[in-house]
DNA sequence: AAAAAATGACAGACCCGCCAGTTTTCCTTG
DNA sequence: CAAGGAAAACTGGCGGGTCTGTCATTTTTT
């Protein structure tokens, strides 16, 4: 029976939960595989049976959560190249604001971390920097398509980009780190409302 | 004379600024003080004489271009309070913006140091957002009093202050990583539309 | 020569990754 | 089914390294 495999399925588990606690409490930087394993109730060197360092782990532990994200982002992609209407291109973006909002909804701490440790350098911010950059360049890329379809205004897609992925960043970061505001699905409606309507082509209405 | 202390004051600043490079790049976190001491070329030893550990120096460096911003914070909001109509207030916004701006230009490094070291945890995380929050909390109540004088549509104030300042802290935390995109003051005209056009009380514009 | 400044060795505390020795699990065989 | 042995899993001490903050001693300034 696989009583051997299913025992250190269980433990790498306990140990990537271990880690994230820790991390989540006193950054990555600052924790000590040690901590990690005496949190997880095993000794030191047992640590090193199941990952090959602190970076593995953490790129276990991130990577669980960000590679859905990242992978919703390829389909989105996708399917946006062959959409023809605007109908279906709507749908693939539908599609992929769900998915990002489960993988949330299904990791916030690993994704408070992805937050919490992406601008500090080193080898794991890099890595973080990566993925978060894909996101960019998405958005980027779905403001250009929007302007050369006229339904927005003309404005640089790569600066219109970081000022809505900043604004999104900020409030899930608030909102995983417990800050409270009513219900999400409403909260992102009216993000889109306020972009929606700062981005859309319209007489300066120039209130006195 | 003022040799000697001329000479005190050169080092300290001298150790700032090495420690200001080597926190840039590598983090705070992973920085010793011998290395800040020899990029200062001094023992280490010397360091202690300057200040009482790591947490000082950063906590000195930071300030520095930290105080001036929040001055103008406090400044703002006296003035607004004073103020009786919307050229006053305006003129308070305005001399705001102009003092940030100033000392984003004046410290860039110390402030993307801001940037960078926010979200870690530990007493100096927690000083860097406390100084965060402050900016949160006034954009909050310039948008509660937006509201208050029907300038702008009705919206949680807190959640309106996250996205914009959200937005602003990407926009500026990429240009002082570098990434170049054009003229700053236009780039500060297009935030304000941006936010402006999507803040403002108008019929939904349904593009089909 | 007195005062101030600077130095670097030292003690104490962690931490990493390894590995020889121990314990647990599993499976075969009588 | 029990016994026993092989294999897998686990342990914790060790060598080697880094960092901190202090302080008696040396160097520089006045």
């Amino acid at each position: 029976m696989g009583r051997r495999e299913d025992n250190k399925a269980k433990k790498r588990a306990d140990l990537e939960t271990a880690a994230l606690q820790l991390f989540l409490g006193q950054g990555y930087h600052a924790t000590s595989i040690e901590q990690v394993a005496a949190e997880a109730g095993v000794a030191r060197g047992t640590f090193y049976l199941y990952f090959d360092d602190k970076e593995a782990l953490f790129r276990s532990l991130v990577g669980a959560a960000l590679d859905p994200a990242i992978d919703a982002l390829v389909e989105a992609r996708a399917a946006l190249d062959v959409a023809q209407d605007s109908l279906q291109s709507g749908a693939a973006y539908q599609e992929l604001g769900s998915s990002l909002v489960q993988t949330v909804m299904e990791y916030p701490e690993a994704i408070l971390l992805f937050y919490r440790e992406q601008r500090n350098p080193g080898p794991i911010g890099e890595w973080l920097r990566t993925r978060s950059s894909q996101l960019d360049s998405f958005v980027a890329d779905m403001v250009r398509s929007l302007g050369e379809r006229g339904l927005i205004r003309n404005i640089d897609p790569r600066f219109a980009a970081l000022a809505i992925v900043g604004a999104i960043d900020r409030l899930v970061y608030a909102w995983l780190s417990g800050n409270e505001f009513g219900d999400p699905a409403q909260v992102a409606q009216e993000v889109v409302r306020l972009f929606g309507e700062g981005l859309v082509d319209q007489p300066t209405t120039t209130a006195s």
